[in-house]
DNA sequence: AGCAGGTGTTTCACCGGTAAAAGACCTGCG
DNA sequence: CGCAGGTCTTTTACCGGTGAAACACCTGCT
């Protein structure tokens, strides 16, 4: 039973909220198709798209250092754990498909950011670890992807900040329980 | 298997906030790295697990009516602003390279979801439309999202949806400030 | 009129991702 | 022991996306 979905109630036009890319695909959703709820949208809209375009801001970071987002967050997977993992790791921890894995070490490998080394105990096993010049590069780019994060976030107050992330991470919770096929 | 599954032992202290994946990650690099300023990243690494998890869930339904997330976005866009619109409108409404939206509307219009005609004025432009089963299948499947997002939403009361679309909102206005090179 | 330069669309060559099969190896059970 | 079945990684075949070039067409200037 969700609340009236016609919140437009006041019936003033105008004074609405942000006047943001999604809000305008909303209206006219409305418009076209007047009987549906269109609540959700704003909600998931806007998470796709801030998600999109955070994701867009910090490919310049990243192809300063000639790496892919895939590639950074397979070398920072292996950074921020501080062992050795396996191709089976790195996929789970980073939500991708084995295949995509080998195909990201091989490159790695031969750019010399990571190493393998097969398992003594188990032949079938690789053991992945960063080299030096890729701990240096994670520790290199890491520090601007934060600082370009914390410049964005720096358009919400702090306690706006605390209340958005403790927010979402009440969403995710709903969403890693009720859709937990993986992991 | 890694046999060396002590990460129960590591970190017994249970009191924390949420425990989504994303404060599983960021206690991870604060412990190696702890002087850099991980807290952005509890935003932000919410909003794209949020929005990848999302965007999972949602090719469900879309699966069963054969259609990618991709085209289905290119359809919603002619079916929300009711016109016909070229190639390189579905460009931009759906932020992705006119190639890509020249492939997907070839396979549309093989499948007669879409119907493509030259404009009179300008040889050069195309006049994309939704055909009749076009617009049937954007609304048999557009009202599944929706009940399904409503579902997900669910777990926040009503207030708590409203602050958080106002304060992602608010985000996507400096995104969308900042980063405006497109559009 | 004719053409230089601009715009809209498509084609081309390539890249990274995936699912499924293959390959290599372990392990437990008869 | 020896092999059937399971696990981990890589290979294979293919799919969709992209940037840049190609193509087709318009328009303004001389």
């Amino acid at each position: 039973m969700t609340d009236n979905g016609d919140r437009t109630g006041g019936g003033g036009t105008g004074v609405e909220g942000p006047a943001d890319t999604v809000a305008a695909v909303v209206r006219q959703w409305r418009e076209v198709l007047p009987e549906l709820d269109t609540e959700p949208m704003h909600l998931i809209g806007r998470i796709n798209r801030s998600a999109a375009l955070l994701r867009q801001a910090e490919e310049a970071p990243l192809r300063r250092a000639g790496l892919t987002r895939a590639e950074f967050e397979l070398l920072g997977a292996l950074r921020r754990t501080g062992r050795e993992l396996t191709p089976g790791d790195l996929a789970r921890e980073t939500f991708s498909s084995g295949a995509a894995v080998t195909k990201r070490l091989k490159q790695l490998a031969a750019r010399d950011l990571v190493d393998r080394r097969a398992d003594a105990r188990d032949r079938r096993v690789v053991l992945v670890r960063l080299t030096e010049t890729g701990r240096e590069t994670v520790d290199a780019v890491l520090p601007q992807q934060l600082s370009f994060e914390a410049d964005v976030l720096s358009g919400l107050a702090g306690d706006e900040r605390d209340r958005l992330a403790a927010l979402l991470g009440k969403l995710l919770g709903q969403l890693e329980g009720r859709i937990p096929p993986m992991l």
